[in-house]
DNA sequence: CAACCTCTTGGCTAAAATACCAAGTAGACA
DNA sequence: TGTCTACTTGGTATTTTAGCCAAGAGGTTG
């Protein structure tokens, strides 16, 4: 892995980590439907706002949303809209452990 | 948040993870060209290789690789090949902060 | 069966992530 | 101007992750 290739590497898996946490993944499929505060936002993950604010600064670093401050609020949007098109492939993994796990319940 | 949401993001968010690390994804990327043994991957990334297997252990418990033990060696292989679809989407965030990032240089 | 090879696991340490509360910032509005 | 609202940041404790070395497990081969 030369340094190339593990640039290469690493920035592609900083995306993929950003997305790889509960609440943020799921903000992120709201974010789908449209804008959303922070408000919004916090009410829907349930946690404590400056959580959900740390959570949001990690996807926008990862290039993923971007902010716009209005009035008193700041309202997040997705920046690359493409990145729903990953959550039908994610589908196939979790339907396919699914099986396998019904096969292992199946053996014993 | 809910428990089913919750849990659902949990299951979707998984699968991120274990992709959200440079060698995994790397080896990922290699196992999409064909089965590889662990020694092979241990080259490859140029880590430890009980790092490696270690690795290859998350990429595993999320379900995205099987293993195949043969003789002395272990091959591991792409559980589900459309994880290589994903990259299409993280190839065009990628681009856009890369273009966000020139413009904020010809800013300054 | 003894030496060897490939891989995994135990043990440990260092670094990073996550969550909360408290405090600060910035704008709205009486 | 003072206060309220929406959000961010500082500080901190806890948990998780990542890496290596050493040791074990499982198969091969002389």
């Amino acid at each position: 892995m030369d340094a190339q290739v593990q640039a290469r590497s690493a920035a592609r898996a900083a995306i993929f980590k950003a997305l790889g946490h509960p609440a943020r993944l799921y903000m992120v499929e709201e974010l789908a439907k449209g804008e959303r505060c922070v408000c919004e936002l916090t009410d829907l993950v349930g946690m404590d706002t400056s959580t959900v604010s740390r959570h949001l600064r990690v996807l926008k670093g990862a290039g993923i949303v971007k902010d716009e401050k209005r009035g008193l609020q700041v309202f997040y949007t997705l920046r690359i809209p493409c990145i729903l098109n990953l959550f039908g492939c994610i589908e196939t993994v979790l339907e396919s452990n699914a099986k396998d796990q019904m096969a292992v319940l199946n053996e014993a």
